[in-house]
DNA sequence: CGTGACGCCTCTT
DNA sequence: GGCGTCACG
């Protein structure tokens, strides 16, 4: 939704405009308009749960979109939403149930035989679910595509961006379908961008230094322009009946503050406003000054604007509508695409049933959960770091990428554990990450890497898009960092069992020489927990 | 004249 | 998410 009609009020002010203006730039790209767009190519295989090349052709249009921005030049930054906001919940369960009689109905359809009919229900039905973001972040990562999973709304987090310097993460324009960026302050927005660059450019310097057909915003100032999203109607608080952006942007015109415009409104026998109108409107605008959002330097969350309680005296401090904090590990987890921001359950990397996660790491640490392996499928993905996952038959399969000396190399391993013996342990535990500080030598089985190729107009087949590259492999001792903190886990387990073998990389039916695992000392153990709030 | 409810569209060749 | 249309006050 946005806000109701801002864009269409904000005509005026918008020009077209042609990415090539933000050649050398960088630009903020809201996941969802385009994950959304490219689901309508493919939505019947999403609705199914299908894993066909068909279901992933929403992949390649969101990744012909970024080689575009490339091409001319442009450091795309890919923002993805992360959990929802409290407050949005009404807004949703709507989207959701109508998602859910339409899902129905378009099954029936195919019941029937109605293909024609049932496709046209099924773009209705479909939903961008985190797998999907991460199905692309796997992609992203591999292109070296920058990408940031906000901790709540994306808007916020992409309006924060365009405030920062470039060195420090910023970037110079958005590119969204949503009109809630205007109400962030973001300063440059791209509206409607097609395939070949065309969009609809919005300029804050050109809303608020111009004049246009009695449509000034010569004398608005941040707080009296979000008071006017706000009372036109915004996902986090609709509109008082009767009133739309024109009476909006008058009223704020007319009182040039918004308390004065909510006494008036109180005044005012035409409308009918709610007990609670002034105290949600001020919280929302709240959320568009103040959002939660995740600082990379730092690596923790912070609010857009620091937030004083003598701003909000009403709330006694109790700033969760603005988004719960959360402790800095599992912010950085979200953020970089590790934790389900919504389930806070390390992702599935086999893209199977959701499993329940137990631990997850970020960067240099090992990533641990129990997965589900369905049909006894290779492991198709390789990633920055290490993952493991614990499957149905009982094993952690390890991915990891080592360097050793100038070569990349990929590691895969598995080694087998008591699967419920694991998860009863890594429950207890909650979500734990393990820094890898041990060194232990073993032996494993290696692959040469392929540098990423990442020419803007060379065709991806999207087959390709996730596997382990198979190359020449030979063995040499490694130092395999994982797996100390593999031994953490599993010794505390008395049955499990430590074999390490080798196991041949993706959907390769090389043979690859068994690994041998030598052990040493671990003394730098340290498992980090995350901290309860 | 502005609002709000309704239906239709976003992709792909 | 947006857009255009149209009945209503």
């Amino acid at each position: 939704m946005g806000i109701q009609s801002l864009l269409r009020f904000m005509k005026p002010f918008i020009e077209p405009v042609h990415i090539e203006k933000y050649s050398g730039k960088r630009i903020g790209i809201d996941a969802y308009s385009w994950l959304h767009k490219g689901a309508y190519s493919c939505s019947m295989e999403l609705c199914l749960g299908s894993r066909s090349e068909g279901a992933k052709r929403f992949l390649k249009y969101f990744m012909h979109h970024i080689d575009l921005l490339r091409h001319y030049k442009i450091t795309p930054v890919v923002v993805f939403d992360g959990g929802s906001m409290p407050c949005k919940a009404a807004t949703e369960n709507e989207r959701h149930r109508r998602r859910e009689t339409n899902l129905e109905s378009a099954k029936e359809k195919l019941k029937q035989g109605d293909v024609r009919g049932a496709v046209e229900l099924f773009q209705r039905a479909v939903r961008i679910t985190p797998s999907m973001a991460h199905q692309l972040i796997q992609i992203l990562r591999k292109e070296n595509v920058e990408f940031v999973v906000a901790p709540y709304e994306a808007d916020a987090q992409l309006a924060y961006l365009s405030t920062l310097d470039a060195d420090k993460g910023g970037v110079d324009a958005v590119i969204t379908e949503d009109s809630d960026l205007i109400a962030y302050f973001c300063q440059a927005v791209i509206f409607k961008m097609d395939r070949y660059g065309n969009g609809e450019e919005l300029l804050l310097d050109r809303v608020f230094n111009s004049v246009s057909n009695e449509l000034s915003f010569k004398n608005f100032d941040k707080e009296l322009f979000t008071g006017m999203c706000v009372l036109a109607g915004c996902d986090f608080l609709p509109s008082i009946s009767g009133i739309g952006i024109k009476r909006a942007y008058s009223l704020i015109l007319k009182y040039r503050n918004l308390d004065r415009v909510l006494s008036a409104l109180k005044l005012d026998k035409r409308y009918q406003i709610p007990e609670d109108y002034p105290e949600s409107f001020r919280k929302a605008v709240a959320v568009f000054h103040h959002a939660t959002v995740y600082d990379a330097e730092t690596k923790k969350l912070k609010h857009m604007k620091p937030l004083q309680h003598k701003d909000m005296p009403s709330l006694n401090g109790d700033l969760d509508f603005l988004g719960p904090e959360l402790p800095p590990s599992m912010a950085t987890a979200i953020a970089e695409g590790h934790l389900n921001p919504l389930t806070m359950e390390a992702f599935d990397y086999f893209c199977k049933i959701p499993s329940r996660a137990d631990t997850s790491t970020v960067d240099n640490c090992i990533t641990i959960f129990p997965a589900k392996r369905m049909n006894n499928e290779d492991i198709s993905y390789r990633d920055q770091g290490s993952q493991m996952s614990l499957t149905q038959e009982s094993c952690i399969t390890i991915i990891s990428d080592q360097q050793v000396g100038d070569e990349e190399i990929t590691v895969t391993r598995q080694v087998k554990v008591d699967q419920k013996k694991y998860m009863k342990e890594a429950l207890s535990l909650g979500k734990l990450i393990a820094p890898l500080e041990s060194q232990q030598q073993v032996e494993i089985h290696m692959e040469r890497s392929e540098t990423p190729n990442n020419n803007p107009f060379k065709r991806r087949k999207l087959g390709d898009i996730n596997p382990i590259k198979k190359s020449s492999s030979h063995q040499v001792p490694v130092l395999l960092d994982a797996e100390k903190s593999v031994d953490v886990l599993c010794s505390s387990s008395p049955e499990s069992q430590e074999t390490v073998e080798s196991k041949p990389n993706n959907k390769s039916k090389a043979k690859h020489p068994k690994s041998t695992k030598t052990k040493t000392d671990n003394k730098n153990s340290i498992l980090r927990f995350f901290q309860p709030l």
